[in-house]
DNA sequence: TCTACGGCCTCACGCGGCGTGAGGGTCAAG
DNA sequence: CTTGACCCTCACGCCGCGTGAGGCCGTAGA
């Protein structure tokens, strides 16, 4: 009329500590106990275990799972709403990661094929030194800025100020269609952004790059003209940067 | 010309913690201490946290990370390929899962509109014996199924069979078609298996259907039925009747 | 009747990746 | 000289169990 751990534990395809474990938290208590501290399992706890079970596999946590159970007028329908929504977002992150592999695979077949010598230019110490100093003080960069700009005619400026303009208005739209920063189009985006720094100021290393970014939220007058085009466009921007560093370190 | 945990921290998006802890673990040890026993982080730093943090956001274990950026001749690519097949898999699940939300929620639904005395009948005690009686001794059903199937003629016999081989047949397609026991397909068959049996032998509770889809497995003489039809055929029934059953009991 | 042997019991530590205090030093500003 | 914002080092907590250790229970064979 009643089974013990292990026949449970086989039949339901888990642990016999699994049981163990739901029977110390309260989840699943056995109906009983034979004379000698045994745990015996009826018919009924085994439907509450498939129940448990159920709700697992759904990715619920088990003090939830005991909250759900607890109370059979549960809102079922409305819980399993908000664990679908979580599902959604998993299966889209993974989606997204996957993307962002093939991607990662793509570019280190690239490089190997286009440019094998970068591996010497990593260890270079001169440029390694260079790009030290422009991040950690950002004095020699502006240095460096100012030397440039100082030779800078009026129509520099503008074709400065229009590709300016159209990187922040792609960074708009890539907002707008929904994009996260962690997508390839942002991290792009975000390289084009650190090319027209390194084209028009000075050397702009993707390290660099990350202070930079962290300047623009912080410092209110850079937030305001990114988030005048669009609210949240800085933190938009800081996030794609840190991504695209995060993906050219890594490679 | 070096920082502090917390800026480093606010940098990069990340706890102090986070960094003390890559520090006890090895992963990011700060390349010197201040006087006082402060950490401080140079660039190459940052730029190790960055890929520590790529490699992080792809799901990979820290120790892993370690093991990866210890040896820069390490397989990228093979490592970064097997983390994709990870994701895949990851993805792929939880699409299955919310694909199973949709249906419970649909199922909800219907039951709701269709038959809200069902309430009822869950509570039914003699019901609720009864089952655990079937269950809990195979006897009471042989019983049942011997009083039944004295009376059928042999035209019901074939029917039988051709039923139970329509089914069969429905499972193995559902196995090449590459369709996972927790999938809907494969739930809706498990059911039409336990309604095969209601129909032509005996009474057949979820529980009970669990316990024969163990059986299935575990008995040779009827492991052999299933898996000479395909291999593998037995297990995956067992496994989609533990799933449907699963299903059933959480509404 | 003794002895295996398998299953059951209760602790209790371990893991991964940190969060979250406690209790105390350090450092620049007021 | 004090405040307050940093920083430090323990060290326990979380979640869902895995994995022993050390010992009792129950049945079957010698």
């Amino acid at each position: 009329m009643a089974t013990t751990v292990g026949e449970l534990a086989s039949l339901a395809r888990v642990s016999v500590r699994t049981l163990h474990h739901y029977d110390e938290i309260g989840l699943l208590r056995p109906s009983g106990r034979s004379g000698a501290g045994y745990r015996l399992y009826t018919e009924g706890d085994l439907q509450r275990l498939q129940q448990v079970l159920f709700f697992r596999e759904l990715g619920f946590k088990l003090d939830e799972i005991a909250r759900i159970l607890a109370d059979p007028g549960f809102d079922r329908r409305q819980t399993l709403l908000a664990q679908r929504a979580l599902l959604v977002e998993r299966a889209d992150r993974a989606r997204a990661l996957v993307d962002l592999v093939d991607r990662t695979l793509k570019a280190l077949e690239e490089g190997d094929t286009m440019n094998p010598e970068d591996t010497f230019e990593g260890f270079d110490p001169a440029k390694y030194e260079d790009e030290a100093k422009a991040w950690w003080g950002t004095t020699e960069a502006y240095a460096e800025s100012r030397r440039r700009t100082s030779r800078y005619t009026k129509d520099d400026w503008k074709r400065m100020a229009d590709e300016s303009k159209a990187t922040v208005d792609e960074l708009a739209q890539a907002m707008d269609d929904g994009v996260t920063p962690t997508d390839a189009r942002a991290m792009d985006l975000a390289e084009q952004h650190r090319l027209h720094l390194e084209h028009w100021f000075y050397p702009c290393s993707s390290a660099m790059h990350v202070g930079l970014g962290e300047m623009y939220v912080a410092d209110p007058r850079f937030a305001a003209v990114y988030d005048q085009r669009r609210a949240g466009l800085s933190e938009f921007l800081r996030a794609a940067i840190q991504a695209n560093a995060a993906r050219a370190n890594a490679l």
